[in-house]
DNA sequence: CGTAGGTTTGACTGATCTCAAGTTTGGTGG
DNA sequence: CCACCAAACTTGAGATCAGTCAAACCTACG
């Protein structure tokens, strides 16, 4: 059950080595994390509203959402995580989540005890600040996203969404321009504060333009600087070295 | 011109008190930091987007915003801070701003060298964590605002903001069933995603609703419960105490 | 094949925006 | 203390983007 394979924390240390100079001790401690791996079905609530979290969960593959119900039930989707991220580092500070976190596709996760990095982030300040400081990219993906769906149109809010998917991607060696979305419209939709519906006819006319074609969730960004440009994309807020 | 009274920190402290359990030590650490108070007028900017900070902006006296500009010249405010705030914590961790903090009535703010918050953070773990905390229960605020412009109407994101402004002012000290609002109803549009001309008509029908009652930026709550109600407001993503 | 989840389409509705013109208010200088 | 001005607030009418509802169409998968 405990698993330990050296390379189930490869992803998230090439995370954290974009955010600060970890030494060989700081990786021979990220790997010497207790871990417990576990696969999950796509549209799994992994991270509860209001709970205490005892275990920190990374995700190893597939993607998942962090989420926020509105008391007539509404969602909305306040950012995706892609393999290597961890779902909830405000536990490390806060006792009570304040927000879900559900997978979008099947995925694999290992859940750490949270004591665990808490003593890690201490040991070891490199990492303690390559954490925080995950958080705090985070928190300004947040404040993109309050802009996107406050300030801009439909249609660019998708291209928005489309373009920081594609970009984030590359951060994991992904090409940026044949993206597979993981999201159905729908959650598109919950992302963007948007209907379905909309989403969908969006969908269309951004390939009607020519900047994206289609075949079902695969997504070929055929005109990288029109959706950019339509989107209002700027790559500032993702502090990526890239 | 470096004024270090005592009591300058005494809110920034009182913030850090409800966010950690200060020692003599901590709080001898506080007072002991370099500052520089000024006195700023309503609608100035303080810090910049993309701009490297080397000070960090202590909240004093008035309020302030967190504000991005998109493209079309658009404005989304994404925050208020108020006294004992500091306004770019970030900067502590992140070399560059993603966004900028505004003047919302006239304030006076203390600028601390980060070198010497960065050093107050290492050498006093206690103080550190509570930084780290207040960043993360503001990236909780971000969420709830994604929430608020995503997914629910006029009225209820206005009454929303009412009462996240009316409870934060309990957390200094003020009682929250009269308010002085120090932002104009174009800030609040900008805090909503609205336009000026629809928060007017949604404040006028608060107001025909008798859950508020306005004499310019005065508001009284007279009833809280229907307001909060309305607002779909729930304290818990504040992360506070009371 | 049959089915469920996801996508697409059409017609109609409505919340919010736009534009443009008043009105009130608080501050300032004479 | 009053007159004036700019900023903030208010009002109305018409336009529009996005939502709603309901049905049809795919397509992956059991």
């Amino acid at each position: 059950m405990a698993t330990n394979d050296d390379d189930i924390f490869s992803a998230a240390i090439a995370r954290l080595e974009q955010l600060a100079q970890l030494d060989e001790q700081d990786l021979a401690a990220i790997r010497a994390l207790p871990a417990e791996v576990r696969s999950v079905p796509a549209n799994t609530l992994l991270l509860r509203d209001n709970e205490e979290a005892t275990q920190c969960a990374l995700l190893l593959s597939g993607y998942t959402c962090r989420q926020r119900i509105a008391g007539d039930g509404g969602r909305q989707i306040m950012s995706f995580q892609q393999p290597g991220d961890l779902l909830n580092l405000q536990a490390l500070m806060l006792p009570r989540s304040d927000h879900e976190v559900q997978t979008i596709s099947s995925a694999k996760v290992a859940w750490i005890p949270i004591a665990a990095l808490r003593t890690l982030a201490r040991e070891r300040p490199t990492i303690g600040d390559a954490l925080w400081r995950d958080t705090l990219i985070e928190g300004s993906i947040f404040r993109e996203w309050v802009l996107n769906v406050g300030r801009r149109d439909a249609r660019s809010r998708i291209a928005h969404m489309l373009c920081e998917f594609a970009k984030r991607a590359t951060l994991i060696g992904e090409v940026p321009e044949r993206i597979r979305l993981p999201m159905t419209q729908n959650d598109i939709a919950d992302a963007t504060g948007l209907t379905s519906v909309h989403v969908n006819r969006m969908l269309q006319e951004l390939d009607r333009m020519d900047v994206i074609e289609r075949d079902r969730r695969d997504i070929r960004i055929t005109d990288w600087a029109a959706l950019q440009r339509i989107a209002d994309f700027q790559t500032g807020y993702l502090h990526a070295a890239a």
